[in-house]
Order: structure tokens, then sequence, then C-alpha cells
RNA sequence: GGCGAGAUAGCUCAGCUGGUUAGAGCGCAUGAUUCAUAAUCAUGAGGUCCCCAGUUCAAUCCUGGGUCUCGCUACCA
């Protein structure tokens, strides 16, 4: 790590439309912050940027919702998740957000330059629009009902009920978020930044040039990079966010996904107006990206891509040690369901346990797989690691002090081989520490500062200075200096992981904070004889069963909440309301005959198409429909159904299909054939 | 459907470029200890390394097939 003169390290930006919870922590604001506060210690030049993400479409639909402006919502969350943080002790150099004026100068000059330099490819595609509104409608302004599990308020991407994907045109009975009416679809212009073009420059980057990268990160890259790299467009028909600084590019903004990693350089900007370049521009600056596995596309191909397409000395991502998920006592961690830890009621329902926090996420922490966050576990790790081993090492080591020295670090009077020996274990122990937070593991660092407590007590225990007191003072003295000099390394080592503890030890053993510097783990020098200590007190509170259990009913009250309003939503079966009158004329274009499935076999590589091949007593047709998931080709083999022969055809998947299966779909999302009551001839008309 | 990651002790997770007895922490059992927040220390019990087939002298690890979980992504007139 020596080859660097400093490190950018960033976190993904939090996006403000709600408050942060324990997955956000695990995955990437804990493992950031330790890796920051190594660095620090090690006395490396560093820059820890974060910020609140504060455009897009959710952020414009939950302002809508609650009748106020986009800003309001992100004033609100951003203050609540920059305080929040701080209070975790998330040690950012910035904190800032996307919104801010710097932010919205950087990102639009950036897209100017890449512009201007032709970097962009325009096309024409259609949306959907809004006549009423006379506004594009992104996915998510699309609402209607869930055609998979019948949810009212399902938007034009997901339905968050179910949290099944989906496409507007799925959508029952689709209608503007905006207007409530059906949209029409109408061209519009966008630009797109051609991934295609480097391709092949981020194939010799990532797949020849970072083969250190971790496994799920690696193989995300090389799976994209293998599927072929599309155009991607960067702007989007939308009123919140940086306006598209083009001519004629009225009422169209960034992307977010383009705007947000740029905030890591405007943030930068923001803190160091004057130097801020050294920090992006510099070979021998380290850049690390702290994300999750859902990010890892736009911080491996996308942002390096528009780094590159910049140029100007822009450096590139070192490392992006990307975490995977943790899960809440075995479900998925989700906004929607209010599913989740929330750090601001943590810290407000448990006052003081911000460390607690910070290292059963740090040692439980995603970083191979999705991992389990559940409250026994939290406790008992608090309660069996950090009050049991290292605090109560601590408070051991300073109790016996305080009885025989009256606090006061005694003379080594008399000292034996066992104290070099375990003095020398701490030098081990620090090297495997070290190697773990430079490596990106820091759920083997925190076990590894833990081991140092589990070396204390060990001592303590073979060397019994409580017995030694009632015959040899000297060696007594001896013992509890070398015990001393390891909760000095305590101090130290835990410093990244838990700060609030190191810092309340410090107290204990009054050290001034100067001496949290990575050199002066295993230095042994620095209590001296006669130094006077402080009190002991408790380091860690223990956690008892009743703050546990209220956690667990909060959950548990949760989960009823969430049963009781799937259980009103489903009751009602709201059926479609009548469409608007059509005449006879109208009736008449349709012509929908009788039909019988000759052969019925699935559309190779889709999930819902069936190719049928059918009698319409005209002739023989193929109709590929959408219902592989309510029938079988087997199942549909010489069915009779009713079909809409005449509709235009259209190829799907590379096939021409020539007409429609008609069927019937209930509210709650199932689908039926239409079949006569019994069997007729093909081709009879029905009207 | 395609692609990626994962499945290992009661629980939460490491590990293995293939090589006698597969690891840690917690929990459990037994013993030691009483300076300490009933904390600590020692010892021990616990495993079909998801399933099936193959390659190999040898497979938890490699190959093929399958099951399940998570993520990205496509299609659905």
């Amino acid at each position: 790590m020596s080859e660097y003169k400093r490190y950018l390290v960033t976190s993904a930006l939090p996006y403000a439309n709600g408050p942060v919870h324990i997955g956000h922590l695990a995955g990437v604001y804990v493992p950031a912050d330790i890796y920051v506060r190594y660095l620090r210690m090690c006395g490396k030049e560093v820059f820890f940027v974060g910020g609140s993400d504060e455009h897009g479409v959710p952020i414009t639909i939950k302002a809508r919702k609650q009748g106020c402006s986009p800003q309001d919502i992100v004033d609100k969350y951003h203050k609540l998740i920059k305080e929040s943080f701080e209070e975790l002790g998330i040690s950012f150099d910035i904190y800032s957000r996307t919104s801010s004026k710097i932010h919205h100068k950087t990102s639009s000059e950036f897209f100017e330059k890449l512009y201007k330099e032709g970097k962009f490819i325009e096309k024409e595609s259609e949306q959907y629009y809004d006549e009423q509104a006379h506004q594009f409608l992104a996915d998510r302004y699309i609402v209607g009902t869930c055609p998979k599990c019948g949810a009212e308020g399902a938007y034009g991407d997901q339905c968050e009920k179910c949290g099944c994907t989906l496409s507007p045109d799925e959508l029952i009975n689709p209608h503007s978020a905006l207007s409530g009416n059906a949209p029409i679809k109408k061209k519009t212009k966008h630009w797109y930044l051609p991934l295609d073009q480097y391709e092949p420059w981020l194939r010799e980057w990532i797949l020849e040039g970072h083969k250190e990268w971790k496994t799920n990160v690696y193989g995300q890259c090389k799976s994209w990079l293998d599927g072929g790299l599309l155009p991607r467009a960067v702007s989007r028909d939308l009123d919140w966010g940086v306006p598209v600084p083009v001519e004629g590019a009225e009422g169209k903004v960034l992307y977010v996904w383009f705007d947000a990693p740029i905030g890591y350089i405007s943030n930068t900007i923001e803190a160091r107006p004057d130097d801020w370049e050294k920090w992006w521009k510099s070979e021998d600056t380290k850049m690390v990206h702290f994300i999750g596995k859902d990010n890892i596309v736009f911080h491996c191909i996308v942002f390096p891509s528009m780094l590159k397409a910049y140029g100007d000395g822009y450096i590139l991502p070192d490392n992006v040690p990307a975490n995977e998920f943790l899960n809440l006592e075995g479900d998925k961690i989700s906004t929607s369901r209010n599913w989740a830890v929330w750090l601001h009621e943590y810290l407000r329902e448990m006052p003081g346990k911000q460390d607690m926090l910070r290292y059963v996420l740090c040692a439980n922490a995603p970083e191979t797989k999705d991992n389990d966050f559940t409250w026994k576990d939290f406790q008992s790790r608090c309660n069996s690691e950090l009050v049991a081993i290292y605090g109560n090492f601590v408070n051991r080591a300073i109790v016996l002090t305080h009885k025989y020295f009256d606090g006061k670090v005694p003379a080594d009077a008399a000292p034996d081989a066992i104290d070099r020996q375990t003095l020398e274990q701490v030098g081990v122990i620090k090297a495997r520490l070290s190697d773990a937070l430079e490596n990106y593991k820091f759920r083997e660092a925190v076990k590894e500062a833990m081991n140092l407590a589990r070396l204390g007590n060990k001592y303590l225990t073979e060397t019994e200075p409580w017995k030694v007191a009632k015959s040899d003072m000297d060696r007594c003295a001896s013992i509890l200096r070398t015990s001393l000099k390891i909760c000095v390394d305590l101090a130290i080592a835990f410093a990244p992981f838990t700060p609030f503890s190191t810092e309340k030890l410090l107290g204990m053993l009054n050290l001034p904070k100067d001496v949290l510097k990575w050199d002066n783990l295993g230095n042994h020098d620095i209590l001296t004889e006669g130094h006077q200590l402080e009190k002991a007190e408790l380091l860690f509170a223990k956690v008892e069963d009743d703050v546990i259990q209220a956690q667990l009913d909060k959950l548990a009250a949760t989960k009823q909440a969430n049963l009781k309003e799937a259980a009103a939503n489903a009751i009602p079966a709201p059926v479609e309301p009548q469409k608007s009158e059509c005449t006879f004329e109208d009736f008449e274009k349709m012509d929908i005959r009788t039909a019988t499935v000759l052969e019925a076999e699935r559309v190779p590589k889709t999930d819902k198409l069936l190719k049928l091949t059918i009698d319409t007593g005209i002739d023989k047709r193929v109709i590929v429909s959408g219902i592989a998931q309510y029938y079988t080709p087997e199942e549909m083999v010489g069915k009779q159904i009713s079909i809409l022969a005449n509709l235009a055809p259209r190829k799907i998947r590379g096939i021409e299909s020539k007409g429609m299966i008609l069927m019937a779909r209930q509210s709650d999302g199932k689908m039926r054939f239409i079949t006569p009551a019994e069997r007729l001839d093909n081709g009879a008309t029905i009207g």
C-alpha cells in the first residue's frame, strides 16, 4: 500500500427518500468508516466522501404523495441521514448532497464537455406521455393494478407489494400518476453514453487488470462484459434534477445514475476547492468505492466509462469492495414493508450503544454472501464478546491496578518470560489485523482485535496477580504493567471499529488522543511508571433481555401490520371499472373466433411466452402469448380457445405472432382462456 | 430464460490452486478459578462440506446435470 500517496474513499450515496437502515450500514458505511479510520491512524492522507443522492423519480413521487416539493423531501431525509451518520461516528470528511449548487455546476459541466466532444449519441424513442400534464412519464409515474398480485398502485417498473418487476405495458388499467389519465406514446430525444465503445477497454482494465477484486464483483462485471454492453441513456424527461445543459433540452434532466457518482467529485470540490484535483487526477491517489452489490455495474462499468470519456487525468477506482445484502430476522430488508432496523430509531431507542451496532454489523458483515441479522445474535455478540471479553479484561486490569497500586502504573519490577511471550503475540495479531484491513476483510479484522482481548484474559488467568499479590508485590507489579500495556493496545486496535469505546478507554487510562496511531499498536513504552489512571468504569453495558424483547416485539408488530394490510388489500378484489363507451362499428372491427391449439411450446429463453400453432378454421397460424406462467404447453394442446384473429401481426422474440389469445384476467392476476361451453367448429365467429 | 454469487457444526460464518484427524465464534457438556459486568481459563461432544453422475491413486474443492436462496437482466398484442 506504500505506492499510493493518498486515499480517496467513497461510500455509496444513500437515496434521500428514506432513512438509513442496518443493511446500508453493514454493506457500506461501517466497513468504509473502519477502513478510513485505519488509514488515518496509519498517518495516510485520506479523504472520505459521502453525501445524499437527491434526484430521481421516486423522490418526486413521494413529494407528490405528501403534497410537498421534492426539495422538502430531500431536505428532511438529508438532515436525518446526515445527523444519524454523525451520531454513529461515520467520519466523513464531507457529507454533502446532489441538490447543492456545486454539484449542479459540476455535473452540468461534466455533461457539457462530453456533449461538445461528441461522446454521446442522440436517439429518439417513444415514451409514455401525459397529455394533460404535458409531461413524459417515467415508468414510476405510470400506476395501475399489478397483474401478478392484484395490488393497486403498482408502478410501471415494479410492484412494491409483491416485489415483481414490471413494464408499463403489463399494468392493468395503467394511468398517469399526475393526471390519472391513460398515457399516450410520444417521441422524445435523449442522449446515450455508448458503453459498447468502451467495452474492449473495460475488458482489459477489469478482467485483465483487476483479478484481485472480490469474486462477486469480478463475476458481475464479467457477466456484463460478456453479455455485450449497450448505449445507456444519460438523460430523462423529468423536472427534478440537473437540467441537461443543451439547447432544446427543456424539461430534461441528467439521469440520476449519471449525476449521482459525479456527486463524489462535487462533494470533494465543495470541501477542497483548492486542491480537489490532486484527489481525482493524480496517479498516486488510490480510489476505493464502498458500495452494495446492487451498485456494482454503475461503479465498475458506467462511472469508469464516464471518467474515461471525460479524460483530463481522472483516475479510476483501484478497488470496489462491494458487499452482499443483510437480511433481518430471516427476511429481506424492505423499506416499503417497513422491515428494517432504522439507524435513527436505533440511536434513539438504544442510546450510547453506537459501538455495539458498529461491532455487530462488522463482525457479521455480508462480505461473501447475504447474511442474517437477528436481535438474539446482536445480544449474544454484545454480551459474550464486547462485554465479557473486551470490557471485562479492561475492567480486570484497571480495577486490580487500583486495588494494589492506587491506580498508578507500577514498575516492571520482576519481569518473566510469559510477559515477553504474551506481548510478542501482540505483534502477530497486529500483522494479521493490518493485513485483513488492507484487504477489506473487516470481519476477520475485528475478530483479530477481539483476539487481543482474549490474549489478555488468558494472560491474567495464567499469571493470577490476585494470588501473587499476597506474596510477591514486585511480580504482581510486572503482571499488571503488562496487562495495562495490552489495554493500550486494545484501545488502538479497536479504534477503527469502536471509536467511542476507545475514547472511553483512553479516558480511563488517562492518555491523550494522539496515542491513537497504528505505529503505537505494540509500542509498549507509552505507559510510564507512576502514570496515574482514572477510575475504572464499565466499557460496555450489558444488553438486557427486555431491550431485545422490545425490538422483537416491534418487528412482530410490523409483521402483523403488514399481514393486516395485505388482507385488507386482498379482500375487496377490485373489479376493473368499465371502459369508455364504444360503438357497434368499433366492435365490428374485431374478428373474434373459436380456434383449437394444435401445438404448443415454450419460446426459448423466455419466462412467460408460449408459441402456439392453432387452427382458426381459416388457416393454421402461429400466435405467441404471454401465458406460460398459467398454462404448460401440454395443457394447451387440443384445447379450444377464443382468439382475436385480425389483430395486426407483430414480431415477438423473432417469431411472427398473428392474432391474440383471449384471456380472462381476474384482479388477483389469475388468468384463464375462454372456451365455448361445448365444442364448436373452429372459426365460429364470436359476437 | 440468460448471467453472476452462494449452499460447510444446533446458530452465525471462515476455509480448500484436489492430499492423513474440515476450522472459528457463539451455544452446549465437564473441570479449574474468584481480580472482574455469574464475567474468565482449559478440555470435550457435535459435520453425508445441498443432491446425483463423472475425471482422478485421491473430490468439500475440478467437470457435467439437478435443487434451493440472493442479485443483475430479457421477454410478456
